[in-house]
DNA sequence: TTCACAAAATGATTTTAATCATTTTATTTA
DNA sequence: TAAATAAAATGATTAAAATCATTTTGTGAA
C-alpha cells in the first residue's frame, strides 16, 4: 500500500517544513517507482532529470572505477534524498543500486525549481542540508586519505551503524561491500574485521556484524573528527 | 582602496543575482578585514559566526591532522566563499590560511539568514552552488582513494591550473603544499614532479611549474572523471 | 542431502608508498 | 657577499597495503 499523499507522509525531512499547498503540488507531480533488489535507481552517464526520495528499502550509492573497482559513497535509508548532488549537472556521475526491494518518489527538477522559488523557507532548509552533506563529504575525503586500513574499516562500521540505527529490515552487507565503503579490498576487510572480532570490539556471527564496544571504536578514530 | 559598496562590486558570483536593496543591506552589514600573508582567516575549533568572501589575494583551506600532517582541501581566489560549509555547525572544522596578503568581506550568519528568506532566487542559486561543490567534493573523495601518487600529483596540478587560470598575482606553491593537495608526502611530490618534467609533460623552472601538455595529463586521469 | 557456487578466511608474494638519511640547491638575512 | 636556513632532490630502507593463490565455510538450488 503506497502513500501517495505527501501531506500524510512525514517521512522525508526535506519536505516536512513545506506548506500544505506545496505538498499537494508534490503529490500531484511526483512519480512513484517500485524496484526490485539489485536494480538501478540512478545510472551513471544518464541525463539528470530530477531527484528521488527513498520511501522504503535501502540503497547504496556507488562509483564504478574503470577497472571494475567500486566505491560505495553512501548508504541510504527511507527518507533519504538520492541524486540531488547532480542537481545542476547534465549527467549522473554515480550509480544508485537497491540493496533491498525499494519504493522511491521521483521529483522532476523543473517542477521542483518552480516550487522552491515560491518557498524560501524550504530553500533555506535545503541550503543547510546541502552544507551539512558537504561538510560530511569533505570530512570523509580528508579522513580516508589519512587513515590506515584498520581505521578505515572502523570508520565504515561506525558509518553503517549510525546510518542504519534503529531501523527495521536493515540489509546485511558483504565483506566486499564493507571494503567498498572503506575504500579497500575484500581481503583487507576480512582480515581487519576478524582482528576486531578477536579484540572483542565487534562480534561476527555469520554475516551479521554487531558492534560491542562503540566507545573504544570511536576513540580509536577520534583524531579524524 | 577598498570597495565597500556591494552594488559596485561584481566580484562574487554568489551575490551577483541579488537585488540592489539586498546589496545595500550587505554593504551596511558586512565587515571588511585586511590580513597579511600566512595569517588565519578561519581557525579550526573556533565558533561559526558567518562566512567570508575573498575580495583579493589567495587562500588555502586545510585540515591539520593529529600528527602534524596537513591536507589542503581547496584553494581560493578572489570571489570565492570561505566557511560556508560549516553553515550549520557550531565550530569550524578547518583552517583557512592566507597565501598572500588578502582582503575579505565577512557576513554574519543571522543577518544572512534573514536576507535569504526574503530572496528565494538567491537561495536557489546558493542551492545549486552547494550542490555543485558537493559534487566536486565527492568526486575528489572518490578519486584520491583510487589514484596512485603520480595520478594524484597530476590531479593536483590540473586543479591548481583550473583554479588559478588567467588570474594575476598567483602564489607559487611549494612541493610540500602540492603534496598536501595530492594527499602524499613532499618526497613523493618531488619525485613525481621531476618525473613529469622529464616526460616533458610539465616544465619546472625553479619554483614555477608550468603545464606543457595539458591534454596528455588530462587523458592520463580521465578514467576518474 | 548433495552438488555447485559464492563468500570468506588466510598465508605468501609483490607492489606501492612512506619514511629516513643525506646531498644539493635556493633563499633569506645579517 | 657570506653564512645560515629552508626547500628540494634523491637513493636506501622500511612499512603498509594490494594482489595472488589456496583453503575453508556458507548458501541456495536441484
Amino acid at each position: 500500500m503506497i502513500l501517495e499523499d505527501c501531506k500524510k507522509c512525514n517521512l522525508c525531512e526535506v519536505f516536512r517544513n513545506c506548506e500544505d499547498n506545496n505538498k499537494d503540488e508534490f503529490s500531484r507531480l511526483k512519480e512513484i517507482f517500485l524496484l526490485k533488489k539489485k536494480s538501478s535507481i540512478v545510472k551513471a552517464g544518464f541525463p539528470v532529470d530530477g531527484f528521488y526520495i527513498l520511501k522504503s528499502g535501502f540503497v547504496k550509492v556507488l562509483k564504478s572505477g574503470y577497472n571494475e573497482k567500486k566505491q560505495i559513497i553512501r548508504l541510504c535509508k527511507p527518507g533519504d534524498v538520492i541524486g540531488h548532488r547532480a542537481l545542476n549537472r547534465d549527467y549522473y556521475p554515480i550509480d544508485a543500486v537497491a540493496l533491498t526491494d525499494v519504493h522511491v518518489c521521483f521529483f522532476d527538477i523543473n517542477v521542483f525549481h518552480e516550487i522552491l522559488l515560491k518557498n524560501p523557507q524550504l530553500a533555506y532548509y535545503l541550503l543547510t542540508f546541502l552544507a551539512d552533506e558537504l561538510y560530511e563529504s569533505e570530512k570523509k575525503a580528508r579522513n580516508y586519505a589519512m587513515m590506515n586500513v584498520r581505521e578505515s574499516i572502523i570508520s565504515a562500521l561506525l558509518y553503517i551503524d549510525a546510518e542504519f540505527k534503529n531501523i527495521k529490515g536493515i540489509p546485511v552487507l558483504s565483506r566486499l561491500e564493507i571494503a567498498e565503503i572503506a575504500a579497500t579490498t575484500k581481503e583487507q576487510a576480512s582480515k581487519y574485521l576478524n582482528e576486531l572480532n578477536e579484540d572483542k570490539l565487534i562480534k561476527i556471527k555469520g554475516k551479521k556484524i554487531s558492534i560491542l564496544q562503540k566507545d573504544k571504536l570511536e576513540k580509536s578514530i577520534e583524531q579524524y573528527a
